[in-house]
DNA sequence: TTTTGAGTTGTTCGA
DNA sequence: GTCGAACAACTCAAA
């Protein structure tokens, strides 16, 4: 048995053996190695701020720590769980085990960084080593400065400097083997955390995903062995598996940016094909905007709860719980809405394409808050991820990070005709609809009256009439915005 | 300091 | 159906 001291491994959002630094350094130390998952604390306190995981998260989030404990089976490792507030669990823990020093990988959240930092100090305080390390993002947002030396608020620039600095570090392989305590310490059962939903919901995510790290590796391997080469142009169409699909593997840590920088640049450099090249560019860069969105709520941490163009502050949004609840349950009567807001109900994801559509409906069609969105998508999202979603929303609703000097207003039937010209993605999810010719499905409300008989489409009874008019709708955000400006 | 160039993803209108 | 122009005209970043 080893005579060095015992290091503690803290996961959260990096439920990952391969490519993780904090597990990489306590496996240096020589020591025994204590991997640790803290739960929140059953008796309703908010670590996080209210951002502990939602619904579809937690789901995912079990079904994940199976897999990585799992994996440390595999390395002679056990997981140990715990639940609480993390800094009287981690003090018993290094209590019990002797430890001598903390890793843990770094979050980016407001909330979380604060309860990171003080936990840091008062381990530090108590005499233990705490090391932090980057595993999550390509570059740490206070790298990326613009001349001023104050952060970018527009994408491009941002991405510009990003890729003037070296190439992100290549990933680590995972530790061969892990030191185990010769009296492991006690842990609680993963079901004890109560991640997953008493009633079961989750069949079909079940059926769609496969959390954990072999799952995000297998997914990576699909997406580029796949239809990579033509992502620029299959990642929008929402019936096609063109696009990565990798968004909760990511935001859990099972796979890491680096990870999948690496492995993009190397299958593209693969080939001579400059059909290659182009599709790792424009797919590295949707990489870049999940780089942006944490470096804005690093640098806007205000931005989860308050538009970052003052302005919109005042923004007459209005109160309508039953069209807030039709948008929920994909009844607003615009196909392409109904077939996002129903895909993410069945599989707690939904193409981004359409996540812009729904947003847009949702902000500038219902004139509905956009922290309502975001609060909608935060449960019932696998992926979800707070600096994403506070970006998107805002970019969607008009008040965040958006140079476009207009106000867009998505017209749901025309994205529905552009990315879904067939139909089939609103057949999929809005059965209902299916027998519907492609050039009605995305305005059924102009079908001739017998081609709904045909199809057996009763508009108002099988199938919602529009819940708003959009040219109407578009009409009351254009003066809705210009109240704002005024 | 001032100026200039440029900015994820759009829509509508009229020919 | 398809095309190009007009829409509206704001901020940020860098020169």
């Amino acid at each position: 048995m080893s005579s060095r001291p015992a290091s503690i491994v803290w996961f959260r959002q990096d439920l990952r053996l391969a490519d993780n630094p904090a597990l990489s350094a306590a496996v240096a130390r020589g020591g025994p190695v204590i991997p640790v998952f803290i739960g929140s604390a059953d008796d309703g306190r908010m670590e996080l701020g209210g951002w502990e995981p939602g619904a579809a998260s937690r789901w995912w989030l079990h079904q994940s720590l199976v897999a990585l404990a799992e994996g440390l089976a595999g390395l002679g490792s056990e997981l140990i769980v715990r639940r609480g507030a993390s800094l009287p669990v981690l003090r018993a823990l290094i209590g019990e085990c002797g430890a001598t020093a903390v890793f843990w990988n770094r979050r980016y959240e407001p909330v979380a960084r604060d309860l990171d930092r003080a936990i840091a100090a008062a381990l530090i305080a108590d005499g233990v080593a705490v090391e932090t390390f980057n595993a999550g993002l390509l570059y740490e947002p206070d790298e990326i400065r613009n001349q001023a030396g104050g952060p970018f608020q527009v994408f491009s620039a941002f991405w510009r400097a990003c890729c003037k600095l070296d190439e992100p570090l290549p990933p680590t392989a995972a530790p061969h083997r892990l030191v185990p305590l010769a009296r492991a310490p006690s842990s609680i059962a993963l079901e004890a955390l109560e991640l997953e939903p008493s009633i079961d919901w989750a069949g079909g995510m079940r059926e769609m995903w496969e959390p954990g790290e072999a799952g995000a590796a297998k997914q990576l391997r699909a997406f580029l062995d796949g239809g990579f080469f033509d992502y620029p142009v299959g990642r929008d169409l929402p019936d096609r598996p063109g696009s990565s699909r990798l968004s909760a593997h990511l935001h859990f840590g099972e796979v890491s940016a680096r990870q999948i920088w690496h492995a993009v640049r190397a299958r593209a450099n693969r080939h001579e094909d400059p059909a290659a090249e182009k599709a790792a560019e424009v797919y590295l860069r949707e990489l870049g905007w999940r780089e942006f969105a944490h470096a804005m709520l690093v640098h806007f941490p205000e931005t989860v709860s308050e538009p970052l163009r003052a302005p919109f502050a005042r923004f007459p949004w209005k109160r309508d719980p039953a069209a807030l609840r039709a948008w929920q349950r994909g009844l607003t009567g615009y196909p392409i809405v109904d077939a996002g807001m129903r895909e993410l109900w069945a599989t707690g994801w939904m193409h981004n394409r359409v996540r812009m559509v729904v947003g847009s409906f949702l902000v500038k069609d219902l004139l509905i808050d956009w922290r309502d969105g975001a609060a909608w998508f935060w449960d019932t999202l696998v992926d979800a991820d707070l600096a994403n979603n506070t970006l998107n929303w805002q970019w969607v609703a008009g008040c965040g990070a958006d140079a476009a000097p207009y106000f867009r207003i998505f017209n749901p039937v025309l994205q529905g005709r552009k990315f879904d010209p067939d139909g089939d993605y609103v057949r999929r999810w809005v059965p209902e609809l299916a027998a519907l010719p492609a050039r009605w499905i995305h305005s059924p409300w102009e079908a001739p009256s017998q081609v709904l008989r045909e199809s057996e489409v009763m508009l108002g009874d099988t199938y919602p009439s529009p819940i708003v008019d959009h040219g109407e709708a578009r009409k009351a955000a254009l003066a809705a915005l210009a109240e704002t400006r005024s």
